[in-house]
DNA sequence: CACATTAATCGTAATATTACAATAAATAGA
DNA sequence: TCTATTTATTGTAATATTACGATTAATGTG
């Protein structure tokens, strides 16, 4: 128990709550807000911008790399991350598809 | 510690977070998504639809209607959920104002 | 009222998430 | 090489989530 039955749904149900759930923190959020108003890579400021301590941004980071939302390299002795637009599009597209569902829908409830 | 610091951020931020959540589930993907299908109230048969165990469907309902994203009403002995459609509507707008930012960003990385 | 049917709640086990202190790793510069 | 700086990793405590058996609550039917 306590573990998610991910084989009895589809691999696009899996996706969007995949998609879902990493934005499913107010951390993880902030972060892509802050490299979106930036529009450029960040080195280094995110910790003393988010207000939570450096281990736990590092983990937040982890996460949205995994999936590929931001992308970072070595520059010196900090790490610059940006946005990974191309990955940002393709996740756009399949939450679209899910939140744009056409509701002609007489009121029955 | 395992608790979330909301307080940190904005309103808007855990609005986005809160919304993302609650859709980081396939269960609950898939509920939403066989309501849409139906375009209809369903009355009783999404435990079979869905695969999991009644008390567990119950709670990923309780859920969505906590967030106002569907709205159950009693039919005799059984209890009929259909999307609401002005709260999926707001949730549309948050999530895609947080989805649309535009990204003309150079490739700095 | 008794009984069947259906959904909600309670209790609980297993697992996941969040946060951070301590430490390690990597690199730049003296 | 030594030191400072910055990020990643490890370990761990606190809390949350997921799933389901057992039970309760609510309502319709005989």
């Amino acid at each position: 128990m306590g573990l998610t039955k991910t084989e009895i749904f589809t691999d696009k149900q899996n996706q969007i709550a995949q998609y879902a759930k990493v934005l499913g923190h107010p951390a993880r959020v902030a972060i892509l807000q802050y490299l979106y108003k930036l529009n450029a890579c960040v080195c280094g400021d995110l910790v003393d911008e988010i207000g939570l301590a450096q281990p736990t941004i590092s983990q937040h980071l982890k996460e949205l790399k995994h999936l590929g939302l931001i992308k970072g390299n070595v520059e010196g002795t900090s790490v610059c991350y940006c946005i990974d637009a191309d990955n940002w599009k393709k996740m756009k597209t399949v939450m679209s598809e899910f939140l744009d569902q056409d509701l002609n829908q007489k009121d029955c409830c």
